[in-house]
DNA sequence: TGCTTTTACTGAACATTGTTCATTTACTTT
DNA sequence: AAAGTAAATGAACAATGTTCAGTAAAAGCA
């Protein structure tokens, strides 16, 4: 079975090729910028070729969305190591944020851009599996999930005031997406101009821990 | 100078035309989904015509923009006679939240889409006055002077732990546009079911008021 | 009123977009 | 070498934002 073998590990390499030069565009020039064709230009194949390897441009969104959440992963590992729940949540928010300025695009791509999460009230009808392939959401579900348990710890220590870790999971990553968000969409020149004093994001995290603590 | 008048408000009238007509179509089918010719068929005017009244589509983009925050202002005007500046605070964060509730395109035209946002940086090079006129700003700053000067209040008045109202202001706005555009963005589905339960929103704009109440 | 000039509007045309599909090319198997 | 299969192609389609030579209507002037 080995020729059958190579041609998988071919196919594979070259949708991994479509993908990295996808992702490489999307980051230089957005998403919406970036034409099939573009793409297929840039690694020298044809239109046609992409749609052999991705059912549509949504479908090369949803592979970079879940590519993205794994770089976001592996920053946010970084905290884990840190033992006070308190300090590992201010690491975790600094690392959220450090992905946020270093690919704004990607983060364009997983908390931003609606256009493609469209299709999931779109398909409302059709089969669950095709709504939103649950092995796409693993990515997701472990960066949130670390974030939720942090959030359990710091309850449980009684380090926080509030009791519900729903809320406060939610309002802190609220928080932080909100600075996030803001800066890539570029609705910060005008009103924060000392958003070039680049304290203002760490200050306001830490403006933020304070107010949650006891 | 009747005529000329006539026609200057003739003129007018189409400008608003066209604008409430792409307002109409941009909250129904989103921004990108719209065409000029779309807007330009729904008035039964030909393409062309839309041209002679907006430069481009980035152009219908940014009054529509303006437009959003003269509604925006006047959901937030609401709170003004609400003597406690805490209590105010909480009422303009209810009202900013029901307004990308009940505009959410429109609430994206004014804070999320970023595709518009970037002709200020294209435009470096060229005259001021052409990167982004300033009276395309009046809207803007009329309700975000409202808040800054709510939670200015609020420090003065000894209720808030802390002193700095620029971080504050920033943090209370990430916070609430952080909950509105996830929202708006598809991101909450997956991830906070229960968003159905419309409290989510509101528990935690209180929970965030306590959090920086002395 | 008739003629000219100005203004408003039109829609065909251009380059690009996402997507499809009959055809061609390259490789495997027999 | 021939037959069969899988992969890659690029012309074609409908729809996009934008432009511009041409048309129609209104205004100004005689």
């Amino acid at each position: 079975m080995s020729i059958a073998d190579r041609r998988e590990k071919e196919k594979q390499e070259l949708r991994d090729k479509i993908l990295h030069a996808a992702g490489k565009l999307f980051r230089k020039e957005g998403y919406e910028k970036v034409s099939v064709r573009k793409i297929a230009n840039a690694i020298d194949y044809s239109v046609g070729t992409i749609y052999l390897y991705f059912k549509n441009k949504d479908d090369i969104f949803f592979a970079l969305h879940e590519e993205g959440f794994n770089m976001l992963y592996e920053k946010m590992i970084q905290a884990i190591p840190i033992a006070h729940p308190v300090e590992r949540l201010r690491e975790m928010g600094r690392q959220y944020m450090a992905f946020a300025y270093e690919f704004p695009e990607t983060y364009e791509l997983m908390f931003i851009q609606s256009a493609p999460m469209n299709i999931i009230e779109e398909r409302m009808g059709k089969p669950a599996e095709d709504v939103m392939p649950p092995e796409k959401w693993v990515a997701v579900m472990r960066s949130f999930g670390m974030l939720y348990q942090t959030v359990q710890e710091c309850i449980d220590q009684g380090y926080f005031k509030t009791g519900d870790v729903n809320l406060t999971t939610f309002a802190i990553w609220s928080s932080v997406h909100g600075m996030a968000s803001l800066r890539i969409c570029k609705r910060l020149e005008k009103l924060f101009p000392s958003h070039l004093n680049a304290t203002l994001i760490s200050d306001t995290i830490n403006m933020l821990l304070v107010q949650y603590q006891k």
